[in-house]
DNA sequence: TGCAAATATACGAATATTTGCAAAAAAAGC
DNA sequence: GCTTTTTTTGCAAATATTCGTATATTTGCA
């Protein structure tokens, strides 16, 4: 369970290899970080979702959840998916759901207070 | 081992509820989401480190650094400790390691390619 | 073909974030 | 008190993000 550790004494292309994945990470964590799409990756953890029950499940504007939608999947984090008029968007992996468990855990454990 | 999910069946104040930590969890995946603040806080994993030893590791400016300490000092994740003249910063708590760990797994596992 | 439903995109305005530079604190030593 | 070192802060410019409104696009159906 070692952990990111940058030392001083890492080859450049170590540290190099390292800040590109920071700079990948970067965009994630931004991807996650808005509220909107923060509560609309929540939903998808427990399943595909229209746009229009997005929409009603965050009560935000079609415009808006579609602009963020949008961005996650630019970022690779959702994929869509059409079926007739609706189309349905879904985790495009693990990534969210492993780092919203553990934003879940830290936040969102005592819901019940 | 259960998720974050958000289902239609829930109470309007436990919908709420999520809501409210889904802003605070959204304002600490910003403050974690600049690339900047990453690389400190991974630094800060390994422990203590002063304001000029970080402005080394990360190749910033001193005031950049400072800067961003600042938004990570506001935000709870640092805590600033002076000795003398300089000032010591280390992870307040838990929270950002036990995310930068997740991260770390799921973006930098790969660093020796 | 024409129309309605579902979704996406474009674009401007309002906000927020980031950066660089200069200046100002704070502490230590002389 | 003065100087040096370390760190913080203030401010303005450059960028980026977000939101709202309006306008496409795509599909299904009559």
């Amino acid at each position: 369970m070692t952990l990111p550790v940058l030392t001083d004494d890492m080859s450049d292309e170590e540290i190099d290899a390292i800040v590109n994945k920071a700079t990948t990470a970067s965009g994630f964590l931004k991807a996650i970080s808005h509220e909107g799409r923060l509560m609309i990756l929540c939903h998808l953890v427990s399943g595909e979702k229209s746009v229009t029950e997005l929409e009603d499940l965050i009560a935000a504007r079609q415009a808006a959840v579609s602009q963020q939608l949008s961005r996650l999947r630019l970022e690779g984090l959702v994929v869509p998916r059409r079926d007739g008029k609706t189309i349905y968007y879904r985790l495009a992996d693990d990534k969210p759901k492993r780092v919203l468990e553990v934003v879940y855990d830290l936040f969102c454990k005592d819901v019940n207070t």
